[in-house]
DNA sequence: AGCACGCCGACT
DNA sequence: GTCGGCGTGCTC
């Protein structure tokens, strides 16, 4: 009796990893082929890892007669597919599922053989990070090196829209969440069997970096690149350079505007648009909300001139809040607790996305007026189509900023980019806030735009400071100071524990991990998640912080055993939530 | 009999 | 983490 053990793609909690089927001795599946087998009453995609002669589940193993390959992916993706699970500390299956999602249920294919150019060996693979004004268009930017790159290459781009425009301008497919599955699988099958081939995906096709002879990476500072959602939450800039130990040919080259704190780097790249900082002050206001009257004159001459002109709002809705100017009362969302924002005339939860009736007059205090909030972005736009050839004027809130290029020659408002990291108080705040800030200073410079940041000094200050080398080259010491003062990494290893239930439950755990880790680890905690929405369990975090000399083996070997009670992140993006 | 619902073990 | 089998209890 032959026996063949298949990865299949369906959720799974961590300990059921593969399943056994009985297969006729003289069939040709090989490790690393995608098939198909009959899974309860259905027939689900799954992936050879293993043959035997022998299965502790002999007694219930289904027979597959002439299966169906759908694609031969080889053992590298195995190989990937173990790693990915230990680190993530989900089952294969989870993890396959995740990088398939969906296979097709009938597709006219004929079964083909993924490859990679490791055979040819050729071993002048490059590891490197370039930093770059413009990561794009520089000369040894991005779209000249895809250009230039032989065999296969796979572009990484951390969002859908730039990864859009990546593509168009390559004249190569596009892969990200919102391609159907039936193109998704197409897409994925020529890219892994032609041999020549360029792709660009966002995050959920990193794992085609196996089928690749050159990965690309724009922006590997940021931290898109990684799915932080519950599970398995994947890194997808890990993700390829645990490929690139697989596939020692593999060529990762990067594409940075902002080196992230754990690289030391020779050469930080200066930025040079024409900027205008903008302090806010009482004295100063426009009859605009948020906009300085200095702003504005510069609006009124672009205008003049027939310049286009943006005007980046960060804040949703009508306000950022509903609260009363007299008392200070806050309207909060009844299901969850977290401040209403105010869209229209009703509120809106930024938190947990519910609806609810806003109160006409202050329940404190019977107060009327409400306008203590910050006036959002809508408020904004109605103020400024009132205003002569104000619909030339284009509005965005920050994911369109973030998203799109900007027009040449235009001018570009950013009202307050102290916004720009987002709302999140967190010791990387600053860090993300330089990332973010430099990343639209460099798209101005780019459209040779005029900028104006609205912000306070303080802001105002760490963004002039850092569009410099040396400006930015002394934030980076002094964040990596203050790191190593907290004890966050990149100064440390930091491990976050996500404990679903009531507080017993985390509070438990906690005390295990106190008596089984060793003395030098920190763990600190559990910190109920505040805000969940009322359908939701509680939620509470462990924080581990450790030496970095804890060997990657240690580190899995020690958490292991936890997996099941407790979502495990070894990079976790945010260190406080 | 027909159907909705909830519990609990099995999935290969 | 799901699925589905089975028991319960309600309705036609």
């Amino acid at each position: 009796m032959r026996f063949v053990s298949v990865v299949p793609a369906i959720r799974t909690i961590p300990g059921v990893e593969s399943f056994d089927y009985s297969i006729s001795p003289e069939g040709t599946l090989e490790i690393g082929d995608l098939i198909r087998v009959p899974f309860r009453n259905r027939q689900i995609p799954a992936i050879v890892v293993g043959f035997s002669d022998s299965s502790q589940y002999a007694a219930k193993a289904k027979n597959l007669e002439d299966p169906q390959i759908l694609l031969r992916l080889g053992p590298a993706v195995v190989d990937l597919l173990e790693r990915t699970s230990r680190r993530t500390f989900s089952s294969h299956p989870s993890v396959l599922l995740a990088w398939l999602r969906e296979v097709p249920k009938r597709f006219k294919l004929p079964p083909a053989r993924a490859s990679n150019a490791d055979q040819l060996g050729i071993s002048f693979a490059k590891k490197e990070t370039r930093y770059l004004a413009d990561i794009l268009h520089a000369q040894d930017g991005l779209v000249p090196t895809a250009s230039s790159c032989n065999g296969r290459t796979l572009i990484l781009s951390a969002w859908k829209n730039p990864a859009t425009s990546l593509a168009a301008e390559l004249g190569c497919p596009v892969l990200h969440s919102d391609i159907p599955a039936g193109a998704a699988w197409k897409i994925l099958v020529d890219f892994v069997t032609s041999d020549a081939h360029q792709l660009v995906t966002t995050k959920l096709g990193a794992w085609l970096a196996c089928f690749a002879d050159t990965v690309l990476i724009e922006e590997p500072e940021n931290d898109d690149h990684k799915q932080d959602e519950l599970a398995p939450r994947i890194d997808a800039r890990w993700l390829v350079a645990e490929c690139a130990k697989i596939r020692p040919n593999l060529s990762v080259i990067g594409f940075s505007l902002t080196p992230g704190l754990d690289v030391d780097t020779p050469s930080l790249p200066a930025l040079t648009p024409e900027t205008i900082f903008e302090t806010f002050s009482r004295s100063g206001r426009s009859s605009f909300d948020g906009l300085t009257a200095s702003t504005m004159n510069r609006v009124e001459e672009a205008l003049v001139e027939k310049r286009p002109v943006t005007i980046i709002h960060p804040v949703r809705g009508e306000r950022a809040r509903f609260s009363c100017s007299n008392c200070g009362w806050t309207a909060t969302c009844p299901a969850c607790g977290y401040q209403l924002g105010q869209y229209g005339s009703s509120g809106l939860c930024r938190k947990c996305g519910r609806k609810s009736p806003l109160p006409l007059d202050c329940p404190q205090c019977g107060g009327t007026d409400f306008s203590r909030g910050r006036p959002g972005l809508d408020r904004l736009v109605e103020q400024i189509s009132k205003m002569e050839s104000g619909s030339t004027i284009s509005i965005i809130n920050l994911t369109q900023a973030q998203e799109n290029r900007f027009p040449q020659t235009s001018l570009v408002v950013i009202n307050d980019a102290a916004l720009l990291a987002g709302a999140v108080e967190d010791i990387r705040r600053r860090e993300r806030l330089v990332v973010a800030w430099r990343r639209l200073a460099a798209k101005a410079q780019i459209a040779g735009a005029t900028l104006v940041v609205q912000a306070k000094d303080e802001v105002l200050a760490l963004c002039q400071r850092t569009m410099s080398s040396e400006g930015l080259e002394e934030e980076r010491k002094l964040e990596k100071n203050e790191r190593r003062l907290f004890n966050f990494p990149p100064a440390s290893r930091l491990v976050k524990m996500l404990v679903d239930g009531d507080e017993h439950n985390a509070a438990a755990l906690f005390k295990h991990l106190t008596e089984a880790f060793p003395q030098d680890w920190n763990i600190s905690g559990p910190f109920p998640v505040p805000y969940r929405s009322s359908t939701r369990t509680p939620r509470s975090i462990i924080q581990v912080t450790l030496p970095l000399s804890v060997s990657e083996q240690d580190l899995y070997a020690a958490f292991d055993p936890y997996k099941l009670d407790a979502y495990i992140d070894l990079d976790p993006i945010a260190f406080f939530c």
